[in-house]
DNA sequence: CTGAAAGCGCTTACAG
DNA sequence: CTGAAAGCGCTTACAG
């Protein structure tokens, strides 16, 4: 075991002191070439790594850093997952320096997002992560964030053309891929299935089309035309506006064989089949409790699932190896695709 | 925000030097109990929290760890997943001083665990992590620690009627359970459904029988007759017996429409329908390179796998939390039965 | 451009 | 039984 060596030992060996050698490993200046160039090598022959405890304890100057993603209506909120991922990650950094001010915007109100974004920007964060839902208000606040030079991180979804240093998040196509393929292996008859959207803007929601996307993809790959797959978009009424496509269509809702609802709200499709003559099977996302209630009675069969608190404390711990710990971070960082059923709910997010 | 309360404060307060406090903190004597009282009063008081960064930079007394497993005979083999997971917990705790011994021993040779286990002793651990797999000898053995008050965790599995402080491992039942309902959802004729047990001593290894156990329960409850079962044990020349077995049961193998392997030797099984002349649903376990490969073949439908690196990790971090950090650590720690198909097994502990 | 000194919050002998 | 002092590895003014 290789003892762990010190600024004091560079130091011996450069025969200089300890304050010269702690000027070239923060290059803060003052020290001439020479000097440098020398202390610089003796680092990198022994391969010194600062003491991250001794360091933080010594360093009386904290860093910060902001957080905005929609606000959780309360306690079982989607939402107040990655935010509670976030106080985790808090907890553990605390005794290193690190401040985290939190910022939440109204899902409905995207101009919400633009004031919590200038609210944001007053505490002078060194680092920002954000869920940018919002699409077209979150690009002009990635690129004030750009010019002012502030390093940020999404969670949750990914703003094309815009220089995040890194992202957690799922991957909506193969998310999509993935429901096609259980919709497949539960449906073994020439059924009839719905692709169901139940959003307001969906043209903005780029990850529900990805998702879509996906899906489609699936059975395009497997060249079979066992299935029959119709896509619904829905958003006010579920329940008539469900109805009022079917007979479009010209389809009975009993002769619905697989469904699935490109989002968390995969529980009023549900409970729509529910309170008919029939359930198929059905595949949607997201541990939330209208959805739970349904998957435990049998009425939904799979959600997908995507760590959210998870996201919210590497999302911080990301930025924290980047800044404190200068450490390279990878810059794609996908969550894994998690199959919940009734059987292995009560076993998710344990540990 | 409260100020960081500190020792030097309690001191202050108390009118006492910090080391008096420092004596009551650690309940190390040589105190009167007037002052102890005292300075318990204020620190119960202003609820303090020790700094675990200076604590340990002060503190030159390190702990030490041993870790009992599996030996992994090469990189992508089951148990390599465990021990970098300890790897893992070693890199984030090696500045708190913590030290850990790995031990390991042959799968196929129970009494290599006890040799293991003697020689793990000689290194006077202040805690033990072990994966009770040889039952008798890890029943002797956590006697021993139980004489010597050596704190232990399990990891994989649990040994009933012995004395962890806490364990991490998958709910075998409940996994068991969740493979019957997939081959149910997958198979939907009335089908001959297999339940192979690949392995030599059975009735030594706990966690298959649980597995079968939950598996016949979710047919049990579904109260329908639609599925005959059968159960099959192999151990030598899988191709031969499993062949064998099926003619006593007088069933062709393209018969079998779902296929329920009980551990990680589901290739094998996988292996034998592949080169003949169907595919039936198979649903087996965890993620080694003959699995992997089956799966992304489209041969094995659903591997069940219960995080193993995590494992090694949180059982490391566990005992931290528990001699360090004096908190008090959940005694059960059921790891998320994960669904593994071809489609997201690419999004698998990325993160 | 460089060094010496104080201090972060705690632990550990040591002196009394 | 109690206190004063040195030290963990680093950072931060400050003096020269």
């Amino acid at each position: 075991m290789k003892k762990k060596i010190r600024i004091k030992d560079i130091a011996l060996r450069a025969g200089v002191s300890i304050g010269t050698v702690d000027r070239v490993l923060h290059d803060r200046g003052e020290v001439s070439d020479d000097t440098k160039s020398k202390i610089q090598h003796i680092i990198d022959e022994l391969d010194y790594r600062p003491n991250l405890l001794a360091s933080s304890l010594a360093s009386k100057k904290s860093i910060v850093f902001a957080t905005l993603m929609p606000k959780a209506s309360n306690q079982d909120n989607y939402w107040s997952k990655p935010h509670s991922g976030v106080e985790k990650a808090r907890n553990q950094l605390i005794e290193y320096g690190v401040q985290i001010k939190q910022y939440f915007f109204e899902m409905e109100d995207s101009s919400s997002f633009s004031t919590e974004a200038a609210k944001l920007l007053l505490c002078e964060p060194d680092a920002v992560m954000l869920a940018p839902c919002a699409k077209r208000e979150a690009i002009s606040f990635t690129r004030k964030l750009d010019e002012l030079t502030i390093p940020y991180v999404y969670i949750d979804s990914i703003l094309p053309d815009t220089h995040p240093i890194s992202f957690v998040a799922q991957s909506s196509f193969d998310s999509g891929f993935l429901a096609a393929k259980l919709i497949d292996w539960g449906t073994r008859e020439e059924g009839i299935i719905l692709l169901i959207h139940v959003a307001k803007e969906l043209d903005n929601a780029n990850h529900l089309l990805l998702r879509e996307k996906g899906f489609f993809r699936y059975f395009e790959l497997k060249k079979s035309d066992k299935h029959r797959i119709f896509k619904i978009e829905v958003s006010g009424n579920i329940e008539q506006e469900i109805l009022s496509h079917l007979k479009v269509i010209g389809i009975e809702p009993c002769e619905v064989s697989g469904i699935f609802v490109t989002n968390s709200k995969v529980h009023s499709a549900a409970s729509f089949f529910k309170s008919r003559c029939y359930t198929p099977k059905i595949v949607g996302y997201d541990l939330i409790p209208e959805n739970i209630g349904l998957l435990k009675e049998g009425v939904i069969d799979f959600l997908i699932c995507q760590k959210p608190e998870l996201q919210g404390s590497h999302a911080i711990h990301l930025l924290f190896d980047h800044l404190v710990k200068k450490e390279k971070i990878r810059k794609e960082n996908y969550t894994s695709i998690d199959l919940i059923t009734k059987e292995n709910i009560d076993f998710y997010n344990s540990i």
